[in-house]
RNA sequence: GCCGCGUUGGUCAAUCGGCUAAGACGCCUCUCUUUCACGGAGGAAUGACGGGUUCGACUCCCGUACGCGGUACCA
């Protein structure tokens, strides 16, 4: 198995948005297969069709590209190993289930889902296993004349694996090392459903081998079932050919206890969605962390060490970064649980980071979202830089950038009303006629001037600063005032200066 | 219930038998800046419990407790 190319999977379902313990599964399957040179697939677990949902695919492959996890092959891309759908390769399974059968490792069974359901109703403990099938309906049971029977009258059936009885199924993960599971404790798991379609346990392992895939990154919830797998391997194609098993931890919610879901997210105000999702039944739309303002740099970052570090201390790394310094040895064995504040913290140092070019386009978004007219983009590039290190998510630039393109409307006069005098009034009047004069329009000459108008009153400019801003910005946050003169421009400045002192004087 | 996995500060975590137990987020104090941040300095805060093994256990083993996952014709 070492000796072969490297080939991994991202396996999701089509259901719905895409969750950020996906992402981290899809990372970690990317990382590995970027590291070894390998492939890495995408393939849509389509065969519940009940729980199909529209868009669902499109969403997630939208979901990756932001992330910067292209996938080698993939249903939108096709590949040597297609189709990539589950779906579309329906027919493959139920050959395999049928071998199955033959071989004596599966059996036919005609039990209804209603009468499993009483069986369970009666017995809470209720499992489909060698103490049960042999009163159950199935192929084991039924002499070979009736099973001929029911399956000419098309009676509805599914194929169950027959669960060999006290054998011990040892699997090595790459993760927790040897784990033991008695076969006496698993059920007999349906493989191929009343409608043909082979459930998770067939397609995985049927696919898996088809599409030549050399090691399974999954999350921890699928251990416990992983043994029917194994089993499956051997019967089918041989444990030669078995993919190594790693089950990443899972990452949980910042509160209480189990792992983290959508709903987390909406009671506790931050997103679990990649980007916004909007269900296509009920057109509710579920915030995600793009849209929420994060970088896919920060996002990816954050994610990578969450259940991961390679134990320098670094903490910010870019994707290549990642793919370099990657080691399953370094994953996590236990569950993780998501800080938002940390995961904010992430996003502030990428944006602090990343030259403001980087993300000029998806701020210029949320600009736009408020009606804010925007000038041109070196300008608003030298506003992002201006303002960056202000900025922890992506929507900060609206509230620390806005009062560039728009004059304040409204003054916090708190600041003022104490230094606020005659001569104060008079300083920057005569201020901001000598403006007129000031060139090259720049900081520091703005500031002299500022200076020369305040010693003529006798005056400290310190004392003008925070009025100054004020007249400026509208409130007590920003960069530093004079830069924010030279940036606004020598009229703009001006017309703001002349514009407060008359709302000044009139509170004054 | 049964099976599996896990357990270092509030959170993410380093440590692979020598610990006076890193670092980061968050929190607090101070500093820088007469704004808000950034930056800088400091602080509070950690090995679930009980047994072994060992000269020496956070590290290895065994129990217990707790947590999580699984136990579907869902993935």
């Amino acid at each position: 198995m070492s000796s072969r190319e490297i080939r991994v999977r991202f396996a999701p379902s089509p259901t719905g948005g895409l969750h950020l313990g996906g992402v981290r599964t899809a990372l970690y399957n990317f990382l590995f297969a970027r590291k070894h040179q390998g492939k890495f697939i995408l393939r849509i677990e389509d065969t519940d069709q009940t729980r199909f949902v529209p868009g669902a695919e499109e969403y997630i492959i939208r979901c990756l590209e932001w992330c910067g996890l292209k996938p080698d092959e993939g249903p939108h891309i096709g590949g040597p190993f297609g189709p990539y759908r589950q779906s579309e390769r329906k027919n493959v399974y139920a050959q395999y289930a049928h071998q199955l059968v033959e071989q004596g490792h599966a059996y036919y069974a005609f039990d209804t889902p209603e009468e499993l359901e009483a069986l369970r109703r009666q017995q809470p403990n209720f499992q489909y296993d060698a103490t049960t099938r042999g009163q159950l309906k199935n192929s084991l049971t039924l002499s070979a004349k009736e099973v001929q029977h029911y399956l000419h009258e098309g009676r509805p059936y599914v194929i169950r694996i027959r669960m060999p009885e006290n054998k011990t199924i040892r699997i090595h993960d790459l993760i927790r090392g040897e784990v033991e599971f008695d076969t006496n404790q698993v059920d007999d798991k349906v493989l191929l459903k009343a409608d043909g379609m082979p459930t998770y346990h067939l397609a995985v392992v049927v696919d898996d081998y088809l599409m030549q895939i050399s090691h399974v990154f999954r999350g921890e919830e699928w251990l416990p079932s992983t043994p029917v797998h194994v089993l499956l391997w051997e019967y089918l194609f041989g444990k030669a050919h078995m993919p190594e098993w790693a089950h990443l931890p899972l990452i949980l919610r910042p509160d209480g206890h189990g792992k983290l879901s959508k709903r987390d997210g909406d009671r506790l105000g931050f997103p679990v969605y990649a980007m916004d999702w909007t269900d296509p039944f009920t057109g509710e739309t579920t915030r995600g962390f793009r849209e929420m303002g994060f970088l896919p740099e920060a996002f990816v970052n954050m994610l990578a060490l969450l259940g991961w570090n390679d134990g320098s201390g670094q903490e910010i790394f870019t994707l290549d970064e990642l793919v370099t310094r990657f080691s399953i040895e370094r994953i996590h064995k236990s569950g993780a649980r998501f800080d938002f504040e940390k995961a904010k913290w992430f996003n502030h140092e990428w944006i602090k980071r990343l030259p403001v070019k980087h993300y000029l386009e998806e701020v210029k978004i949320f600009f736009k979202q408020q009606h804010i007219p925007l000038s041109d983009d070196e300008k608003l590039m030298r506003v992002l830089e201006l303002i960056k290190e202000r900025c922890t998510l992506l929507g900060d630039f609206i509230e620390q950038g806005k009062f560039f393109f728009v004059a304040p409307e409204t003054y916090d006069l708190s600041v003022i009303q104490k230094k606020w005098s005659p001569g104060m009034q008079a300083a920057f009047e005569e201020w901001e006629k000598a403006l007129e004069q000031v060139e090259p329009w720049e900081a520091e000459n703005i500031e002299h001037a500022l200076i020369a108008a305040a010693e003529k009153q006798e005056l400290k400019k310190n004392d003008m600063l925070l009025p100054l801003r004020i007249m400026l910005v509208g409130g007590k946050f920003g960069p530093p005032v004079f830069q924010i003169a030279e940036l606004l421009g020598k009229v703009e400045t001006r017309q703001r200066i002349r514009k407060a002192l008359v709302a000044f004087s009139r509170h004054g």
